[in-house]
DNA sequence: GGTTAATGATACCACAATAGTATCATTTGT
DNA sequence: ACAAATGATACTATTGTGGTATCATTAACC
């Protein structure tokens, strides 16, 4: 089991590339430097465009830059756009048999865990990593 | 992304649903109660069984009680049984480009909630669930 | 002692998510 | 015009999860 999948920590590491240099950056460049498969990391950074995370630029010299700030690109943010929906445990019991889920221990121990994480993933930002 | 299967959902109120029994319970009536698939429900009983959280009892009358004391259930153990290491992410850069992970600012970041996960999963046992 | 009701062991199947690859179209600097 | 870049899209491979199916073994009960 893991919680960050490689989508992501590609994600995360290219962004923060971007964001030290500070400048346009290639697909070309990040796959040298970051060492992962080009059209991968092509597929990648195309959804961060698509996302407006990062904003790209076709043609020669073309490449992709940061669109917003640092500060407001938080883990879970990247981690939503690829991993859709963060949750522990959507309750697998059928709703019949687990009528009343305000009174089920195991969910509300296991919410206030899962509120735990997603608090801390959003504190964490690109501007904290660089 | 979920933190927690069907697998270890099931295992978990399976094994809530015998520890207040407090007797052998067979997966017959088990299915009934929780109304999950009687041989998938069997294939998580042996497992537990075979990990020594429950003790089994072949023949007529015969079923699965706890092995252990409830205190001694940590979510975390029956989820390591079900879903192997927990772990948020096992840093997916090749080691020659990551050489010093004691400076990555991510892993770290990464580390110390997987941590404080771990540690809350650790504390809640089936006794607390009960 | 045979029948029946239970688990043990094991092999198999189905589906979804993840991790890629491949290809052609489009844009832009030189 | 050409080369270097991304856009869009479709395809493939691998793995994990969620099961099903089958036969063997054990033990209570009549």
């Amino acid at each position: 089991m893991k919680l960050i999948t490689r989508n992501t920590d590609y994600a995360l590491r290219a962004i923060c590339y971007i964001s030290i240099h500070q400048r346009i950056v290639s697909v070309a460049e990040l796959v040298r430097v970051l060492g992962v498969p080009q059209p991968f990391m092509r597929k990648i950074l195309q959804k961060l465009n698509q996302q407006k995370i990062l904003q790209s630029f076709k043609g020669s010299n073309g490449g992709f830059k940061l669109k917003i700030s640092p500060h407001k690109i938080s883990i879970i943010k990247i981690m939503r756009i690829f991993q859709g929906r963060i949750g522990i445990n959507g309750c697998f019991l059928k709703k019949d048999i687990c009528p009343n889920r305000g009174k089920c221990v195991l969910r509300k121990k296991i919410q206030s865990i899962e509120d735990n994480v997603i608090r801390q993933l959003t504190q964490i930002n690109i501007a904290a990593l660089v």
